[in-house]
DNA sequence: ACGGTAGGAGAACGCTCGTTCTCGCGTCAA
DNA sequence: TTGACGCGAGAACGAGCGTTCTCCTACCGT
């Protein structure tokens, strides 16, 4: 096995087992055992537990960007896109194995002892906003608008992770329509 | 030291370190340095860890309502005591210390492995939303709104939480006003 | 005064887990 | 063929921590 796919594996167990039970709850042990990638691979890969914490963190943020991103633009309208992000969160809540958003969920599990893990937890959240600052602007719509869809688009992921229930997103959605037509 | 004031004591300690450094890395010696308890005291009144979170969990959610509720009912207009909720959580966001959502965090943190504290955060949330609910029957507003109050709320906690700016508060009251206006 | 009991200080125990080390095997170049 | 090397399996090490135990002191009723 290369190196390139023996860090494929690692993440691949790294994302499944840190984003279902937690970071701290899942042992580099657990990772070898996921993963079929030996201990001195892992470390060798990764030199210490926090820093494949940061390669998951990493990796989830680019792919679940882009996956927002591929089902906005199926979207023509640049006012409809907006809405179609939180129709895209909903059917991400409603997947099987949905436990809130992993960002959100770091930060609350290590947030207060890893500078570098909230780092990245306030550039996913920033990256995230200023991609509805774009969608905003290309509908032509005010930036003060910004803001709020995305603090509707937070209580809803953070929401649906508590409850377990799909149904924040649909009232997120409800409320940006009313935002949008309010202006 | 009479129990009363010894579980008192410790329950202040099991705050201040639990909402500033997370449950996980705050072992019970903390605690008992930080409260003058003893180990021996510290189990006869919370025989496990795991009792004196839920303890801290239930004795904050009491507090929080409480304050929330008694800075609302200062304000006699049924539709600015909505307003004045986030009007007290941006006040919330800036105090000293202000980490986020204790509640948000702990799920973030233990939500996957306790049962126990998943069942208090929900619990917590959903007596949040039961209160949200009664300011807008209060104010003659449509109940569909309550979630997207709620979902406001938590965004701008989660938020504020992760960028340690209180100018979500700000954001989620307009955003609210805007709800109000509409309808 | 004195035996008994509660409580404090902190050592001890056992487990988990991050990280490193040992050992043995297979591979490959010379 | 042989010796160096890479790697996997898993033991080992050391720290942290939840929980319990030991020992000693102080106070209580009689």
């Amino acid at each position: 096995m290369d190196s390139a796919t023996a860090r494929d594996q690692a993440l691949d167990a790294a994302e499944t087992l840190f984003y279902g039970r937690g970071i701290q709850s899942v042992g580099m042990d657990d990772i070898r055992g996921a993963s079929g990638v030996s201990l001195k691979r892992l470390y060798q890969l990764f030199p210490a537990k926090e820093q494949l914490v940061e390669a998951y963190l990493e990796r989830r943020d680019v792919r679940w960007r882009g996956e927002l991103a591929a089902y906005v633009e199926r979207e023509p309208d640049a006012e409809r896109r907006i809405l179609a992000v939180f129709d895209w969160l909903q059917e991400w809540f409603g997947e099987e194995g949905f436990r809130g958003c992993a960002w959100i969920n770091s930060y609350g599990e290590l947030g207060a002892r890893s500078e570098r893990v909230t780092g990245q937890v306030r550039a996913h959240k920033a990256a995230f906003r200023e991609y509805l600052a774009g969608l905003v602007a290309d509908a032509g719509l005010p930036d003060a608008l910004t803001g709020q869809l995305y603090l509707l688009a937070e209580g809803a992921m953070v929401t649906a992770g508590i409850t377990g229930d799909a149904r924040a997103g649909a009232e997120a959605r409800e409320a940006a329509r009313s935002l949008l037509a309010a202006r």
